[in-house]
DNA sequence: TTTTTAAATAATGTCGACATTTTTAAATTA
DNA sequence: TAATTTAAAAATGTCGACATTATTTAAAAA
């Protein structure tokens, strides 16, 4: 039964994590300990190692004696997240440029071509265009070899989570969008292959606030 | 007796990290939990779900059924945080420069007056020293106006510690670095009250690369 | 009726017990 | 002796029980 290697609170953890930022449970629930033990099926320690861990990734947050809720979202803190996730990915934007090999190079061709193509299909699956977009961004900057940096942009693209699925969900049919969004990938390509820091790093900075504003519309109602 | 209002995991948490940074605990120490149990006067679930935060600060890591280690130290590591470090103070530096008011200038002024006062006097005790030091760089960057900037900005400064006491060790009696240091410290005054944006960033990430090199030697034994 | 107080219900956080797994020590074999 | 197997000891991770604290409900007072 037990092939996986993992503990019951590392389940747990992975499980909540995923519920949390999919909407599962939204900004404010209340996450109940008896609830939670039920539906997950698993004792008091590891829901409430996983929750721990939680904590500490500021997704849930918790009072003495009144209990575990999920982390509210709000427009400063939208701002804020985006806000610093495009300067650490311009960080390590620069890094990568300043440091990428060949590799790195012809790992952006292929990444951008398996984007450009998908986009342009037919129908779209929005969980394999997301795959085929995260893997062309983690291109972009893999060159740049700082562990804790990686891990920086990692924790923040996770708390940006919940609102990027607001905007997935305005975005989903909006072709438009998409299309300027696709001639942006290609423009950082080709800066970062030029190895245009200034530029490329201007451009990521620009590319990932461009969703805020209609994230914040959304937040609004 | 419960005049704090934390609870047990909250409190061990505290210690537990305290402890680690400050050596008590060694880089690879198993963190025994029976040995937890009986030195903190706790049970099972809080000593738990502290280390299951200190796990997410990296300062703790785990394998499921072989328990719990304090993280490992590394030349690797090192560089790689103060790298980051440096680059995160550039970053808040560089906002809180576009975004200071007079009130910011005038703390940077102050907090200046507080360390090079103290840096000059007789006898230093370190730990005032150490309080002086970390308030003047927190009011160069306290203009910066981003809570998620300033977390990751808290985190890995929390993560250098361990190696920054390898420094202190070295270098508490050594006047001159202290000289060199101190000069440092006016001139990012000077730039930051400029609004030499490129400048005082390019000294920052001097200033905190500075005692890297130190460490390595510690670390080399 | 509205407010205050008291009782009851429910939830949290902590503990020690226990099953499972790992580690150590001893015994067996080559 | 060295390597392998077996047995004993120790440690980990999970569970449910329980004391404490918070919340809800009901009763009493204003």
């Amino acid at each position: 039964m037990d092939t996986s290697r993992q503990n019951t609170a590392s389940q747990i953890l992975d499980k909540l994590t995923n519920d949390i930022l999919q909407g599962v449970y939204l900004p404010n629930d209340k996450l109940q300990i008896k609830t939670l033990k039920d539906r997950y099926n698993v004792g008091t320690s590891p829901l409430r190692e996983a929750l721990s861990q939680l904590i500490a990734k500021d997704l849930v947050v918790s009072e003495n004696q009144r209990g575990f809720y999920v982390s509210d979202i709000s427009i400063n803190d939208l701002t804020d997240i985006y806000q610093a996730r495009a300067k650490i990915e311009g960080l390590c934007l620069e890094m990568a440029i300043q440091q990428g090999d060949d590799f790195w190079e012809s790992n952006i061709i292929a990444a951008s071509h398996r984007l450009a193509k998908y986009s342009k299909s037919e129908s779209i699956d929005m969980d394999e265009w997301q795959n085929r977009h995260f893997s062309f961004h983690e291109a972009l900057v893999s060159g740049c070899n700082s562990p804790r940096l990686f891990q920086i942009r990692q924790s923040l693209y996770e708390k940006s989570t919940r609102y990027r699925n607001l905007w997935l969900k305005e975005n989903v049919t909006n072709s438009e969008t998409l299309q300027i969004n696709q001639n942006e990938h290609v423009a950082l390509m080709v800066l970062a292959l030029e190895r245009d820091t200034k530029a490329a790093q201007k451009l990521i900075e620009a590319h990932i606030m461009t969703p805020v504003e209609i994230i914040k519309k959304s937040l609004s109602y």
